[in-house]
DNA sequence: CAAAAGAACGAACGGTCGTGCTATTTTATC
DNA sequence: GATAAAATAGCACGACCGTTCGTTCTTTTG
């Protein structure tokens, strides 16, 4: 009771049907998953899955959870140890697209989004937070651009983030019917348009 | 049995279904499509609804058939009477954002789009086959706007398709969960900045 | 070692699902 | 109006759903 160590085994079942679930839900998303199917994948019994969470609604919010976790784990982190500005922006970009690559099959968070943006609920209320903290995070990404003249003093950071987002929004599409090397390219040259009409100024023509 | 003049009266009940079954996959999707509830909805019983169809499956080949239709008449016929070029183009994008705003509760087609995107079958391809048309008729308008000077010669069709559906998808996205008014107001910022970009020659800079 | 706590099981509940059948009613044709 | 055909209702089925309950097994604690 004094939690002296780390008494906590079922805690580690607990994350390995997170783990299952997660791969679950990232093809048929959080209303796709099913305990009972859940529980054959980790080899257990429905109840004894069901016991760890409480009810369906809970077991979703918990594998939303852990998909934001990754998600930030795996994009965000990494694109932390580039030095501020437009380097961690664009290191930002390329651990999205990373990210985007490695969840081909379907993302989590985005087909959460599509599943409980017109309804209302727990579910929709973390949804929402979690695409407003991420969208926050690309602001305050953009504004440190803009801050260290990497970007045009007049950016509109909500305007570049919504942007921004719409392309990766276009390659996860694109990926998922048409291929992603394909969607690949076309958002890799969108993105290089995308930087060059919010650099700070022209560079290139009519010298003075 | 010659197929006179019209006897088909139940041809009527079940386009009545499927306004019923489209309003229901919009918010739920294809997938949470369920026979007994949408007969509830139009006052009929399950077998009568099923008799209709033949399978679930086919209910909803037939809603996401029915939802292509709607779009291209909503979308495409009325901008086919702007003149060729760039102003259809533009037409296309107006219309298109009618259509999101009209459809903030859901959008059929992009959902099934995400729906089905991992998966393979019969509602897979459908899926693919509709939004490759599209995607073919935005690279026709796009290359008639090339044709008549409207854009840079250079333009790559399918890039700047690519690019306007991203937005479209940022538009859809963002006003599911932030509002339709702000995400629309992002959207024309982007688009503004867009044709600027894909604009034949720069009119404005160093005359020699 | 004994006792308390936690984890997992197995069976069962009431519901809903899609899908077949067979009647019954409505509609169209002669 | 009689008759054939189409449309709909009613019922039942097996399967799966989320959830509850009581029991058993394992682990930790005193």
């Amino acid at each position: 009771m004094t939690a002296t160590t780390a008494p906590a085994k079922g805690l580690a079942t607990r994350e390995h049907i997170l783990d299952h679930a997660y791969e679950r839900a990232r093809v048929g998303g959080l209303e796709g998953l099913s305990i009972g199917t859940l529980a054959t994948d980790v080899g257990m019994s429905k109840s004894g899955v069901f016991a760890h969470f409480g009810s369906r609604e809970d077991l979703q919010l918990a594998v939303l959870d852990a998909a934001a976790r990754r998600f930030m784990t795996r994009v965000l982190v990494p694109a932390l140890s580039a030095p501020r500005g437009l380097p961690r922006l664009r290191a930002i970009v390329t651990q999205w697209c990373e990210w985007g690559r490695e969840h081909q099959s379907g993302c989590v968070l985005l087909t959460a989004a599509g599943e409980y943006d017109g309804r209302e609920g727990a579910l929709h209320d973390a949804v929402v937070a979690q695409q407003a903290g991420w969208r926050g995070e690309l602001e305050k990404a953009i504004a440190q651009a803009v801050a260290a003249g990497h970007l045009r003093a007049d950016t509109d950071a909500a305007q570049l983030a919504f942007e921004i987002y719409a392309l990766m929004l276009g390659l996860h599409h694109d990926a998922g019917l048409f291929g992603f090397e394909q969607a690949s390219r076309r958002l890799h040259a969108a993105f290089e348009r995308l930087w060059r009409s919010w650099q700070p100024q022209r560079t290139d023509p009519c010298p003075p």
